[in-house]
DNA sequence: TTCTTGATCGGT
DNA sequence: CCGATCAAGAAT
């Protein structure tokens, strides 16, 4: 299991979200690793997207999403649920929403949903800003030889975002059953 | 300093 | 449909 260079995480933000599925999402805990298969991503592309954190400018919360491509940004959403980005660069990331359990997660313990599998994972806020490319969190190429069917379709949650709410960025594997229930 | 608001989820 | 629950940003 051995993680993707940072750079893999760098460029377009639509092409990474889209590359991303398929990918293996680890996180390291006490030398044991919980692991899933990403299948479900949604894209922010930048300041001008009125659905992305940074488009309310630089802050202390959005100073990593301008930071170098493969560091995490992870927040807290509704004061109860985690949510995990990887930055592509730019004042962009793409939203991880859900993962295909594969390793150290327990039977019937659910991952399909962006707070779900933070929890799943047992992912913290001191997370935040790391890079994603050695433990204790990182992505790696995914074992499975057969590659993701991509569907696109609007992002889910973000209707305050007027125009920029109906663009097809978020993109999920159509083989998978583990994806998150709303728009499914 | 206080006020408001969520890139959600689980229970009615 | 509704309420939980809290960090960050905005307003004061």
């Amino acid at each position: 299991m051995k993680p993707l260079p940072l750079s893999f995480h760098s460029g377009d933000a639509v092409k990474v979200a889209k590359s991303l599925l398929g990918m293996d999402l680890v996180h390291v805990v006490r030398g044991r690793a919980r692991a899933g298969r990403i299948v479900e991503t949604e894209a922010y592309v930048g300041p001008h997207d009125l659905a992305c954190h940074s488009s309310k400018g630089r802050t202390q919360r959005t100073e990593v999403m301008f930071g170098p491509a493969g560091h995490a940004y992870l927040f807290l959403v509704y004061g109860l649920h985690l949510c995990v980005n990887v930055v592509v660069g730019d004042g962009a990331a793409v939203l991880i929403r859900a993962i295909e359990p594969r390793e150290g997660i327990p039977e019937g313990v659910r991952t399909d949903g962006p707070g779900r599998l933070t929890r799943a994972l047992g992912l913290s806020l001191s997370l935040n800003a790391l890079p994603l490319n050695q433990p204790p969190l990182f992505i790696a190429r995914g074992e499975s030889v057969t590659p993701p069917h991509i569907t696109a379709s609007p992002r889910i949650g973000v209707d305050y975002a007027g125009e920029w709410a109906q663009k097809p960025f978020r993109f999920h594997d159509r083989r998978s059953s583990f994806v998150s229930h709303a728009g499914r």
